[in-house]
DNA sequence: CTGAAAGCGCTAACAA
DNA sequence: TTGTTAGCGCTTTCAG
């Protein structure tokens, strides 16, 4: 710690520290002789506030919370560029929690705002209990939800439902009336998107009168392995399905996985389609649902930053719309 | 901020601060009796401790920083997933620097030690020249270079010369003798791991007395499509190279776009070999050099936490290992 | 416009 | 084992 310090400064300065002070935050009542003083004297000793102090003095941390859940999700990664690049170009830095069990996810959520720990947060692809929720808004942290929902609580969110809507009738247009949708756990409290987008399957097989099949739906934990699994017996039952829609992209991958280890062409004897539209789905030409992923991060942030300029009472919801990516890996039935 | 305090729990449980401060800090001269009440008194209240007094009061910030260059590249993302599961499980809080040009790399690695904002440093991916690696040295602040290589800073790092050899070698193994190298730019201060895989290109190259021809070697900016164009005029050429090293995965997509549209078949026609084994590469089949990314970020996380432990003079270094991943996107030469 | 001084909430040295 | 107190480096009244 043998850094230097204002008062330091102000001693070469020949002021006091209060004036080193207001020359830092530019504060307009110093007088422009001084203020030189001053700047010359920070220049010359190379000084730079002590962060820490400034955050204890005025009660805030110039820092900028993200709670992610797992972080290797390559949608949750993107998300997190775009955040990246609004939280470079100000002056806040940022505090990454990762989530990668329920019990760190309340760790969190309930320590990062009472420990005054940030100026505000980010709370990626989780969407709080009411519970959560009025812990929340009572602690005054200003906090944006992205790609989750809460009515309480201000959030960039997808429109999943159409999205799954988009992508079943996709499959419909394309002449497809066995289709099977592959996604995660539908019960998971902090998973709102799955049910989102199973409704939207639901909505597009009612409208064209196609009758759901519980069978027909698999569910599992998230990730390429046990949607290759539910794939395999999926594919394997009797009248199987000849087209389904993976709840990710990256179930899309295990699901082709499958289909190659079991002979069975794409998109000639299955169609597959995806959702989210990450890297992978461009390199492996697989048709899917695009959400702007990106970009949930950038208005995310935007709005947080927003929010903690000008609190605003009434909750906002900003709604991002979903794409059609047709590629390689939809086909009429044979 | 109307959070309790420490003067709050040292009243309600009837004792001093400093007693508080002690059970806070696992300090054993605390008789349990006392340390009971206390505890009861934190429970009660919900006491948290303001993180900003503590660094100002201990001069510690319990964050470690992070540089990275290009949040966007799959290879550092996969890093910096494992720094964040080592910092997960630490008290440290982890913030992250996203360098996207040579001006914000500047600025980062001459503010960050200067301004006491953590206590400790990685820096992914960038190698600092003398003069940066001067100013690290002398801000006293413990650092270390995960994928860069200073002789005086620790590191982790992949042997890349062996990598290169072993893609070239494998190349060559199979009877392949014009083989081309797709690359970033050679003259890149920051990026020494493309020298390194250069010159292991050339290493397996003269072993089997192949001479090397300049033609063969095409370098450009990173990223997909750049290595498609390279692929495009590569491929383009009389007596063009029957197999293609790429210095990344990225890069190998690029190149079996190219080909893709070109109509050369691969592996029959064209073998690429890229390097990283990013997940893409696992999705699209291609033989790859793996290195390990997500174990370099855990490595190099838990040698920070060493070195900030018990700060050394003599520079470490770790050196990880590579190793060829065979699989669909080579073979022997038509 | 400027200096002095009182905290911000905590830790650690010093007494007791 | 414990309470008291002096800072940590800065911001922000409050006088002047």
């Amino acid at each position: 710690m043998s850094s230097v310090t204002i008062r330091d400064v102000a001693k070469k300065a020949g002021v006091g520290v209060g004036t080193v002070s207001r020359v830092l935050n530019g504060s307009t009542s110093v007088s422009a002789a001084t203020r030189q003083k001053v700047q010359e004297a920070i220049l010359e000793l190379q000084f730079t506030p002590n962060p820490a102090a400034r955050r204890l003095s005025r009660g805030k941390t110039m820092v900028i919370g993200a709670i992610v859940p797992y972080f290797t999700n390559p949608s949750v990664v993107r998300r997190l560029q775009g955040i990246v690049s609004v939280i470079t170009e100000s002056d806040y830095d940022l505090i990454l929690f990762d989530v990668e069990s329920e019990e760190r996810r309340d760790v969190f959520l309930h320590n990062v705002p009472r420990r005054h720990m940030v100026d505000g947060l980010l709370v990626v692809s989780l969407t709080p209990s009411d519970e959560d929720a009025v812990q929340l808004i009572d602690s005054l942290l200003p906090t944006i939800l992205i790609d989750a929902h809460h009515p309480q609580i201000s959030r960039v969110i997808v429109d999943n439902v159409t999205g799954g809507y988009q992508a079943t009738k996709h499959l419909i247009d394309l002449g497809h009336r066995k289709i099977g949708f592959i996604s995660d756990y539908l019960d998971d409290p902090f998973n709102s998107p799955v049910r989102d987008r199973f409704q939207g399957y639901k909505n597009a097989l009612a409208e064209a009168a196609i009758p759901f099949k519980p069978a027909y739906h698999r569910q599992g934990e998230h990730g390429r392995s046990p949607a290759r699994e539910m794939a395999y017996t999926l594919l394997s039952m009797p009248n199987a399905p000849t087209a389904i829609f993976a709840y990710s992209d990256t179930q899309a991958v295990g699901i082709i996985e499958a289909a190659r280890e079991m002979g069975i062409k794409i998109p000639e004897q299955l169609s597959v389609i995806g959702f989210d539209n990450i890297e992978a789905a461009e390199y492996l030409q697989i048709t899917t649902v695009r959400q702007a992923l990106y970009e949930s991060g950038v208005r995310g942030c935007k709005l947080l930053l927003d929010l903690m300029e000008t609190p605003t009472l009434t909750p906002l919801e900003i709604s991002l719309p979903t794409e059609l990516m047709l590629r390689n890996t939809t086909a009429p039935p044979a």
